[in-house]
DNA sequence: CTTGACACCCGAAACGTTTTGGAGTATAAT
DNA sequence: ATTATACTCCAAAACGTTTCGGGTGTCAAG
């Protein structure tokens, strides 16, 4: 079928080891020689195969990624940026990037992870949205396969991680409510069994006490980070009496989707009611009104996950195994 | 390191070829060595090394897709869903996703093809937003590599692809603005480049002639297909005296774009100003208010390409290898 | 007793690389 | 002339599977 290194040996007349060397400018073939294999090679198409290659180097350059997937219309804007941010950081390094789709928590999920693992079709993974009693990250540590963990977890483990912290983030956003006047604070918080959920949350009970305001359970609903959801959450709390005067959105698509309830109940936003999100994706800028967040660098966290995997799976040295970012309050026109 | 067919060998005291086989289930190996070998490679956790099939089978059982990503803010929700399609469909067959990130038509874009294509990573490739003289399709045609399209193509090739007949997704819609009594209808284009671009403007054109309307050129500006470029052709078309009394756009999220221009002037969306969208992603159904598009089953679009190549690669018979899906008119609040 | 059929097993080759550990041949130094 | 020293080259093994083409032993039929 295709051209390998024996199809050259033939041609030219030299061993395979040869041809191999060559190509790859071991310094023991003569000048000369490495010349003539490297016309043939080029003249017939040689491309080395990265089974073979793999096979013998005991590594496939390549990392997973498995996104936690939410139903058929999965859209989350934030994990494309990632993607984004993680895929063109691998093929700076010339890894490559195998990515599944699945459920978080069900057991295909578990699957696709024993999968990557076991058949050692991947060097590393890259886990995300870390979770409660995460198994994700207990499978991964127990099995020594080398990881890097966007979020931190609940168990005491030396694994390199990234964070944004959201708690900060979170009493910054709140605190900045507070400075506006705003007393009746409502919450729409995140999937309990998520990391960051507790995390937010803590910023903004900490702002509130900071401030002397106290934490009001009515004030706080869950969603489920989808613009539908958010929407749900929105509205329930736009309905009770009296009605919150500033809603604290835990990410940027369910802000999005309270700003339609805001909507259908004719308030206008940053005027009769305040509303912020969490992420800052380009969506939160171009959303009318402009959209008050906390800034993570999505892109930027991407890129980074993925260099200090591949720094892990290297060996080589990270220079720093656990990072906490700080995010950055950017104020729009919504609160 | 991990254990492999001679470890099992060794432990049970059977060759390699019969452990080999034991595992794959022929039937030339007695039923109750077989379930000592299970036995015992069940204990031993052992996994087959998925390079070293790959090697021996000369198939990957992996399907490559090369995302293209425009700049380093890249969110598009739109393809965030159709990876979701394409990745589930994928597990479904037990098929592995390679996914590369790259900015069309740049040296990079060529390079990850090349790449993908010489080394033998990927039994397949998926080819997406496919555009005018599309190199991609022409490249992959030549080297005979397998893959499918989503979208048409200017040559005559006979290779599978899918597609949504754009055109008569715009006539629809325009239709349904005209009968509405608009006259005055703008026109948002996308890239001249890609391919559905003039398929969409096609069926613009088709419903003015049909309708006695006459084509200005005034009224056409193109977009990125970004929500900010969006924002600024609507922006553009806003400033027209007169302007238009509808704009039609070729993707939701210029649309998205196009509605914060139509607030920024205090237009009311659906009574001053008519705007429509194309791709119905979930976005649209939440925004304020709710966007009148054209309906492209995104997840269904991005599981049916993943399993016409599968076929393709395992060289099933394809049930169709031309597809043209015709889109619905889901008429919102917004026109 | 021979022959065939069947059930079970295995060695060797193959997939396409890289790596290991020399071998052979000039050239330079003694 | 001999030894050392580069400089080139290569055969074989290895990576972990699957597949090809048998082999052996048992049992029933002729």
């Amino acid at each position: 079928m295709s051209v390998t290194l024996k199809d050259i040996s033939h041609k030219t007349g030299f061993s395979v080891t040869t041809v191999s060397r060559a190509l790859n400018d071991y310094d023991d073939v003569a000048a000369e020689t490495k010349v003539r294999i490297k016309e043939v090679a080029q003249e017939m198409g040689y491309y080395p195969s990265a089974t073979a290659r793999q096979l013998q180097k005991q590594r496939t350059d390549t990392i997973g990624f498995v996104i936690p997937t939410f139903g058929p219309r999965f859209s989350d804007p934030y994990f494309s940026e990632l993607l984004a941010g993680i895929g063109n950081e691998a093929s700076e390094h010339d890894f490559d990037l195998l990515v599944s789709t699945r459920s978080p928590d069900e057991e295909e999920e578990k699957d696709a992870y024993r999968r990557l693992v076991s058949s050692r079709r991947v060097d590393g993974l890259l886990v995300v949205r870390t979770r409660k009693d995460d198994w994700r990250v207990a499978y991964l540590a127990e099995h020594k396969f080398p990881f890097v963990a966007y979020g931190r977890f609940d168990m005491e483990l030396d694994v390199p991680w990234l964070d944004v912290d959201g708690a900060n983030g979170m009493e910054q956003v709140t605190q900045h409510l507070i400075d506006q006047g705003h007393r009746q604070i409502a919450y729409i918080s995140a999937p309990e069994n998520l990391m960051f959920c507790h995390h937010r949350m803590n910023g903004y009970k900490r702002a509130l006490e900071k401030n002397g305001l106290s934490y009001t359970e009515k004030l706080v609903v869950s969603g489920e980070l989808t613009q539908q959801s958010g929407h749900r959450a929105a509205r329930e709390l736009l309905n009770l009496s009296p009605p919150p005067t500033a809603i604290i959105v835990s990410n940027d698509l369910m802000a999005l989707g309270a700003f339609k309830a805001a909507h259908e109940q004719n308030l206008v936003i940053g005027r009769d009611i305040a509303i912020t999100g969490f992420d800052d994706i380009p969506l939160a800028e171009q959303a009318h009104p402009p959209l008050t967040t906390v800034r993570q660098p999505i892109y930027q966290i991407g890129a980074t996950i993925c260099r200090m995997l591949i720094q892990l799976v290297r060996h080589d040295v990270l220079e720093e195994r656990q990072i906490l970012l700080e995010p950055k309050l950017v104020v729009r026109e919504s609160a």
